[in-house]
RNA sequence: GCCCAUGUAGCUCAGUCGGUAGAGCACUUUCUUGGUAAGAAAGGGGUCAUCAGUUCAAAUCUGAUCAUGGGCUCCA
């Protein structure tokens, strides 16, 4: 919706709007329950929000009720005004409300602003009077609420959030809103809320008869039906020959190993709460593989390996299973067992940057390939505790940097947002309605290595520690799958379709010719089905409709007749009759392309 | 894990004040054989998420558990 840079956001006239809308609410909320205590209200992409403590939990009613006399404040034309004041002051007109006194302390003493980030600057205390309401705040804001269109703000929702973040403090109320610069503008952003709901994979997996979950069997677990799994096969499919094609080979690891390998590999020290717990075999702990990486290694270390063998590209679907705390879990987006398209690259330190850059370019040309054209990288850095070599994390930064660079990539950097263990980029894509995701990782990893012990020997006839890069470019299927759901509403391109074509005899008697075109498809290589129930020719093309099936063949008389077919395509279009050849030539041909119809 | 909300037929949902359940779609059968998003009728289908409790009586009230949703925290 708006492709404003975060630093153009915070300067911009809508940041203003949101954050003084959330001072307006603050006031609002005060004057409903006198006693509220404020935390913190900043403004956020889209909205703004507010935290308070309150004495008891608000209703649907309440928000309602807020948001009418929020509009009224705004509508009364108050100024915001901006004053710089001592601590006592501070404290003296914050003297009921803890949270803000708690906020002044760490402003004075931290040098952090009131929402806990440092700042260089010599601490001074603001605050903000609008009406009777007074804010510890730096702003900035409108100069006078007129600026704020009151239809162009809309509470949204009421949940639970941490103060500051913290799941050891109280537990506050968060109302979230948005506001925009005219009702116009609010429209559509509401408008492209329906639109996220419309999408959302939970629903349409659902409707298209694509997989489950269930209640019974453990939460946070897909099941593929098959519509779905026929889906995940050909991504699958496409995944592995692309792969074959960009120079990789394939391993198969178990899924459980022993105790040993987690404990080598640190899992069991940095990353045991994430793991299922154990399970007892003849008097051995084996725990379910959170990660493949260990597996892998192992391999590596069944041989001597030399410089001559390197690059290895090793790369394996692996399903992997985590222990995902239970209000985490979302969908596809979130679950605690899923197959990471996962691959690890060991190379020698001069192979280093050409690695990197091919695994980059093989990675966007996959996304492409998906449908996803926008990609935003973010490279993040060293942190502060980091296990390897600087030398190598140097290396390894350049080497990143310089393949983000050869393809042309917008990207960010993360200073010291990098692992413990090495260096990365991400690949974030923007789906249909904007929204970013991260589905690439291409990571560094310093630690293993060492852990394991995994060396060549160099051309010197000595051991070297080689380098060992960790990708994964779609991420996890599922999640994958999911994002790919949202992206095409369901409508995914005829490709991916489970179902690409349907064919819809108008009566009875037209059913066998329907089957000989049924035969001659699958011959050519469509999935295809024949609807021979008893429904009218009308509520077959609405199931199929719904199903969002690209293609409709429908077959009466006149096409019996001819030998022939009338196409309509799930757009509404309608090609009408045409060979069965120069359907398949059609077909194939959207195949081929990956064409959306 | 935490706060709040929700859980009724395969799906989407209704169910008032506590008196042991209803609709539409889907399914089965019959009739209908049709020209681009729902033809008609009949029938079958529920331990009201689970387990306790209160009550003469619980889908309804209380508690616990499980799951889902909105967030928060987490995501080496």
């Amino acid at each position: 919706m708006d492709n404003m840079s975060k630093e153009e956001y915070h300067a911009s006239n809508l940041y203003r709007i949101r954050h003084s809308a959330a001072h307006m609410m603050a006031a609002a909320v005060l004057e409903k329950f006198p006693e509220a205590k404020i935390a913190i209200g900043p403004p956020i992409e889209n909205g703004f929000y507010y935290d308070f403590d309150l004495p008891r939990t608000l209703t649907q009613e309440d928000l309602e009720e807020i948001e009418a006399r929020m509009r009224e404040l705004i509508a009364e034309r108050v100024d915001f005004e901006y004053e710089e004041v001592s601590p006592d002051k501070a404290r003296e007109l914050f003297s009921d409300q803890p949270y803000k006194l708690e906020l002044i302390d760490d402003i004075l003493e931290q040098g952090t602003d009131e929402y806990g980030e440092k700042k260089d600057e010599e601490p001074t205390l603001s605050i903000y009077r609008s009406g009777g309401f007074i804010d510890l705040c730096r702003g900035p804001h409108v100069e006078n609420s007129n600026r704020i269109r009151p239809k162009a703000v809309k509470l949204l929702s009421v949940a639970g959030a941490y103060w500051r973040g913290d799941a050891d403090r109280p537990m506050l109320q968060r109302i979230y809103g948005t506001a925009w610069a005219s009702p116009k503008e609010l429209r559509e952003h509401l408008k492209w809320l329906e639109e996220v709901k419309k999408r959302d994979h939970r629903k349409l997996v659902k409707q298209l008869d694509l997989l489950s979950f269930h209640e019974e069997a453990g939460p946070g677990l897909a099941y593929w039906h098959p519509r779905g799994a026929m889906m995940r096969m050909i991504i699958e499919d496409f995944w592995r020959d692309r792969h074959m094609a960009g120079g990789y080979d394939f391993v198969v690891t178990p899924h459980i190993g022993k105790s040993w390998l987690w404990e080598t590999s640190g899992h069991l020290d940095f990353y045991k709460e994430s793991m299922y717990s154990p399970m007892d075999v003849d008097g051995q702990d084996y725990y379910l593989k959170p990660m493949n990486c260990p597996f892998h290694i192992l391999i590596y270390k069944t041989s001597l390996r030399s410089y001559r063998e390197l690059p290895l590209r090793w790369a394996e679907l692996g399903t992997v299973y985590r222990y995902e705390k239970s209000g985490v879990l979302h969908g596809l987006m979130r679950v605690r067992g899923f197959t990471q398209d996962d691959a690890h690259i060991i190379c020698t330190p001069d192979q280093i940057e050409s690695e990197i850059l091919r695994v980059l370019r093989f990675s966007l040309a996959l996304l492409r390939a998906f449908g996803f054209e926008e990609i935003q990288a973010y490279l993040a850095t060293r942190p502060e505790k980091a296990v390897g070599d600087p030398a190598r994390w140097e290396q390894a930064q350049e080497s990143l940097k310089r393949a983000i660079n050869a393809e042309g990539l917008a990207y960010e950097v993360d200073e010291g947002g990098g692992a413990f263990y090495g260096p990365k980029i991400d690949l974030h894509i923007k789906d249909a309605l904007g929204r970013l995701w991260q589905l690439t990782t291409i990571q560094f990893d310093f630690n293993l290595p060492e852990r394991f012990d995994m060396t060549y020997v160099g051309e010197d006839g000595l051991e070297h520690r080689p380098y060992m890069v960790h990708r994964a470019l779609l991420g996890s299927i599922e999640r994958f799958f999911g994002i790919l759901v949202e992206h095409y509403g369901g409508a995914f391109p005829v490709w991916l379709c489970p179902e690409q074509a349907r064919i819809i005899p108008i009566a009875d008697r037209h059913i066998e010719y329907a089957r000989q075109v049924e035969d001659q498809l699958r011959e050519a290589g469509l999935r295809v089905s024949t609807d021979s129930s008893s429904s009218r020719m009308n509520a077959k093309i609405r199931d199929a409709q719904l199903m969002k099936i690209p293609y409709m063949l429908i077959i009466g008389d006149r096409e019996v007749e001819a030998g022939q077919i009338a196409l309509r395509m799930r757009s509404g279009a309608r090609p009408g009759a045409m060979s069965v050849e120069d359907f398949v030539a059609l077909a194939q041909a959207a195949v081929k392309d990956r064409a959306l119809e």
